[in-house]
DNA sequence: CTGTATTCGATATACTTTTATCGATATGTG
DNA sequence: CACATATCGATAAAAGTATATCGAATACAG
């Protein structure tokens, strides 16, 4: 394989977006496998498992750089231990978060983070009714003390799930405290910020999606009989 | 079913998938534009305001079949609209959550859906001691009443926030009492309903951008040796 | 009225991602 | 061992997106 990169030993940079989006579904479907004791794993059953083509699977795996062996299929263990390299999982990261909500709250009750390597060590809120109080066993407190314990205990990751007209202020504080990721949970499109790494979860984006693909379905069921099995009501 | 470019103004199907989930984004700066009191808006203008490409501005707004007006820019009304109407924005849609924990009171309570033409009517759970709570002025209803509200009400979309667990299975309950749409929060991928459609909002896969773009930032120093240790089961 | 700066839309080009093809390697059966 | 089946990796093709170019339309200043 010949590419223009080939400088670096680590290519983790160069593995396509849609590839990493896909990596999670294949260490569920991995360690799944892994349960019921296969040590090896076709990439035609990890594709029947998620819905995938067996090729796409096989290109995907070739980019974190684990080999199958033809006729038998991926070693399952390895093939974790790589994807998780490739996704920084290997070594789990402290996270704060900001803004002690519902949606702040919820995120700290959740347990699935630990297998993705994270790690959410306290939540950090402005308003003094929530500080002191305790959820999921993680305490919530002052945004004054947060620069100084990112500095102190070397976080890296911020969760932001501060209401959206806070988001910029907020954005601006992680980045000034240190912080090197922000995962951005606020309806605002935060402004590049130099040095820090932002990631949206867009539920507009999301809901755009379903929404369109909903019209369209009602819509098209008007227009059209051809491939709509059942009848929906007209309501418009 | 072949996508025939004859009608004028109903081609939402062959929209492209990036751009529906750039549309969101327009809609917002051109409602800023609009308070702002600008009755037209240029491509660059809001390309500029997204970090994006004119260019790129003028495609995705050609999609939704809006011209502009060379030297001036394109109409902001108009365009809402459009996009609105591309989306399934014009009519808002009820829709009910299914499991009233912390991720569901959160979505519950927020506000912006309504721009988003999605209005949140109640919450239903399984667990007796949260029926007949009330969050953000919303019900919590049991199960056993879904079916009969869905179809009383006519509800097409459902918001699924209950543990990973039992994804699978109120997918399959919501399917059966008449949802059109499921909009997934677990981290379940569910296996495809037919007649359903399930947009999901994939957690894993967003971190997993994050982290290995944050690990790739870190670079040069990667060496690591870690074996994970395996958490039992994920839950919301 | 003329020139300059904007801006759009159509077409073309470049890039990315997905899907297809095919020869080579491995397993298992009779 | 011969043969059918399963599987991978490399290369190639196709499909899908993003970007570049350029002529034409518009506004505005001088």
């Amino acid at each position: 394989m010949l590419r223009s990169y080939a400088m670096t030993e680590d290519r983790q940079i160069s593995i396509a977006l849609p590839t990493i989006r896909r990596l999670p579904m294949y260490v569920a479907v991995l360690e799944k496998a892994l349960q019921d004791g296969q040590t090896h794993a076709s990439s035609s059953q990890i594709a029947g498992a998620l819905g995938l083509e067996s090729i796409q699977v096989r290109k995907d795996l070739a980019a974190v750089g684990v080999v199958g062996q033809p006729g038998v299929g991926f070693p399952v263990g390895e093939l974790i231990a790589a994807i998780e390299k490739s996704l920084g999982w290997d070594n789990a990261s402290d996270a704060f978060v900001i803004g002690a909500g519902h949606l702040g709250t919820a995120l700290a009750g959740y347990r699935g983070f630990a297998r993705y390597g994270l790690n959410i060590v306290a939540l950090f809120d402005s308003d003094p009714a929530k500080v002191g109080q305790t959820v999921h066993g993680k305490k919530i407190l002052p945004m004054e003390k947060f620069a100084d314990l990112v500095a102190r205990l070397h976080v890296r990751i911020a969760i932001l799930t501060v209401p959206a007209e806070a988001a910029t202020e907020s954005a601006a504080l992680a980045a000034e405290a240190g912080i090197k990721a922000l995962w951005n949970f606020t309806p605002t499109k935060l402004a590049p910020i130099d040095g820090v790494i932002v990631e949206r979860v867009d539920l507009a984006a999301s809901l755009a999606v379903l929404s369109s693909r909903l019209a369209s379905l009602v819509g098209a069921s008007g227009a059209t009989r051809a491939q709509a099995a059942d009848e929906p009501e007209s309501e418009v």
